[in-house]
DNA sequence: GTTCCACTGAACAAACTGCCCAGTGAAAAC
DNA sequence: GTTTTCACTGGGCAGTTTGTTCAGTGGAAC
């Protein structure tokens, strides 16, 4: 939908002190309170901001090892292996890629024993032919967004 | 740090219905607004709860094609290109793995012909040996926590 | 039996939200 | 050139939530 320099400043501002009220953001953008709520209610509805949940932390859970499977998909049971992988909770995210009959999971576990089981329970089915897993080590750059909203903001050219 | 069932719930309900506030969450969980209050102050300063930045969808930022790369990294060069992935606005994400000086990373690009300008980017790097990207055709499963909260609720076996 | 701790239920002032309105300036449409 | 449209400003209002504090209760640990 695109986005303006003032859009950016508000998504910037979110990220930081994601707590921060329409009237606290508009104070420090230097808006009226009505344009910080329009630009805010612009940015939910046109799909932008796809909510504020909690982000929980999966090693303050008690899973602090993560890891990234490849999964080599039979021909035709690409949609079992999803429904499959689905029901099982230590699998965060699921992809479909190019490749041949590919899909990148992430998984998290207890320890290192632990992903063990969490692999055979993935791999547990008929449709997946070969799996090679990467366990992650350390996350130089956790999930972020600031950089890509500032880009996206100055691509606009729009003021803010 | 382990969470119990009351825990498990809060978190859920922040999930679904994230702007809601102490007060109706007190409610929905039956609870009074003071423990509430001090659950999640205790899942947040114990470190679960990260905080409630703004999901941002890249793609309605213009940036539909999401990618993973892995990259092999030259010995002793690792420092080196993890400063350099983290300049490039397009790399959401960097982990480093097991495996032969291996980096696994998230791009996002605004085509696929826009892909290719990011991955010269990322590899334009001396201590980069070689790189494989595989683009995400589907998301199957997207980014979720509410299945492990449930297990480690359920885990814990304190009551809630 | 005492202490500790989490929880309840209540109160209060301060702040924020949702909602409304009239007025302004600039760009677009006629 | 005139009119229309639209985003923004700045203000007001009632209702709700928040931050904070307090006394009281019940269970568990010591």
């Amino acid at each position: 939908m695109g986005i303006d320099r003032l859009d950016g400043r508000l998504l910037e501002l979110l990220a930081e002190e994601p707590r921060i009220g329409v009237l606290e953001l508009s104070r420090r953008l230097g808006v009226a309170r009505g344009t910080a709520q329009a630009r805010l209610d612009r940015l939910t509805s046109g799909g932008v901001i796809r909510g504020f949940g909690p982000q929980v932390d999966p090693a303050a859970l008690g899973y602090p090892v993560t890891a990234f499977a490849t999964l080599e998909i039979k021909q035709g049971q690409g949609p079992d292996v999803r429904a499959h992988l689905t029901t099982v909770p230590e699998v965060l995210e699921l992809h479909t890629t190019t490749g041949s009959g590919d899909m990148l999971c992430r998984l998290v576990a207890r320890s290192n024993a632990d992903l063990q089981r969490v692999i055979d329970r993935v791999v547990g089915m008929e449709g997946i032919v070969r799996a090679s897993t990467a366990i992650v080590m350390e996350n130089p750059v956790p999930l972020r967004i600031v950089p890509l909203v500032r880009q996206a903001a100055q691509d606009s050219g729009a003021a803010g």
